[in-house]
DNA sequence: ACCTGAACACCGTTCAAGT
DNA sequence: ACCTGAACACCGTTCAAGT
């Protein structure tokens, strides 16, 4: 049912996890019922991850630029990491056969060695790439504190106790991508300068 | 107890996940029994994270040299993420606690803070980088075919299909992470000169 | 066709009771 | 001091029974 995905999707955006009596409560139903339905709780994580990725196509670039290619790349390979965090982990370990998967990673290497990368450092780029994303994908489903320190009244903060008394924890995660994908770009036009 | 983070450390090399009964069956005990020596779950994985981080000391790095500190730090968070491949995840979805690795963080924070970086940047920069160490490290696991094209053999070979070939499967993880690195540094580098 | 309620096999954790 | 066994509040999933 579309209706489950729906809930679901809503569950994970306001609490941050989904289980399948709150999934079930959520729609004023038994957890029993959502099996006439659905297959199980993996079924409902795959319909989200099309419906995401079906969100976000990939053909959105401008032509011939490679830093936006990057950017648009890095954003869409963390979604999809995101999407099923337990699933990340199997995907990331697996060999990659679909077409439209290879076709991308394809499109990403060509831009790269027209824009003037050397040849060998092509799969280093792309896997340096996927590992931040994949990355800042698990980064996402992180604890809002991520550090806690011993409690210590008598001696003045440190930079990292300041930063975290300023820091938004909701907005953590996604700032620290943005901020990695500006500064990889930026490396990669130092490096393609040589 | 020291004995159960052993327990805890073999069973996720072995099953690739650990649970309180599992943990206590394989200490010849009954799971409530783990409570007299420690609080819970979390503090066995918290104990686990120690003895990784105190199994890589920190290599001497150049005083006031924040490039050789992100770079030594980089290594550092891999090679303990790398060291058992099932605990990377839990660890990287729990607050930090332990001290010794508190400070390890506020050691980077500091450093950056005096090496010009704003407040504001501190945690964005921490997380990305703790990101790209811990997607390497789960990289370092990938099949030596990360990619799978499929058979077409009238069409000429693409960029990435000609850079595949040229490649060394068994050094590619570690050449994409130093180039990483080095693409980071750089980028960090830019964006302290603003 | 769709829902319910009970049941099963799991979790992590607590606590009174034993030794 | 340390362990046990029962209990509690949760999971995901199955299935006979109802409408």
């Amino acid at each position: 049912m579309d209706s489950i995905t729906d809930a679901a999707e809503r569950l994970l955006q306001t609490t941050g996890s989904f289980t399948m009596p709150k999934l079930a409560k959520s729609l004023g139903v038994t957890a029993s019922s959502l099996y006439n339905h659905i297959s199980g709780r993996e079924e409902i994580i795959e319909l989200m991850r099309g419906r995401l990725l079906a969100q976000f196509p990939i053909e959105e670039t401008t032509p011939g630029d490679w830093q936006d290619l990057v950017l648009s790349m890095l954003r869409l390979m963390r979604r999809a990491y995101c999407s099923v965090p337990a699933l990340g982990p199997l995907l990331f370990t697996q060999t990659i056969t679909h077409p439209a998967v290879i076709s991308m990673y394809d499109r990403m290497a060509t831009q790269f060695s027209e824009a003037g990368f050397a040849d060998e450092e092509l799969i280093p780029l792309i896997s340096m790439l996927d590992s931040f994303a994949f990355g800042a994908a698990l980064d996402h489903d992180a604890p809002h504190d991520v550090w806690e320190f011993p409690v210590a009244h008598d001696a003045e903060p440190s930079p990292l106790q300041r930063a975290i008394a300023d820091n938004d924890p909701a907005t953590r995660a996604e700032r620290s991508f943005e901020y990695g994908c500006r500064l990889l770009i930026d490396g990669m036009r130092l490096q393609r300068e040589r």
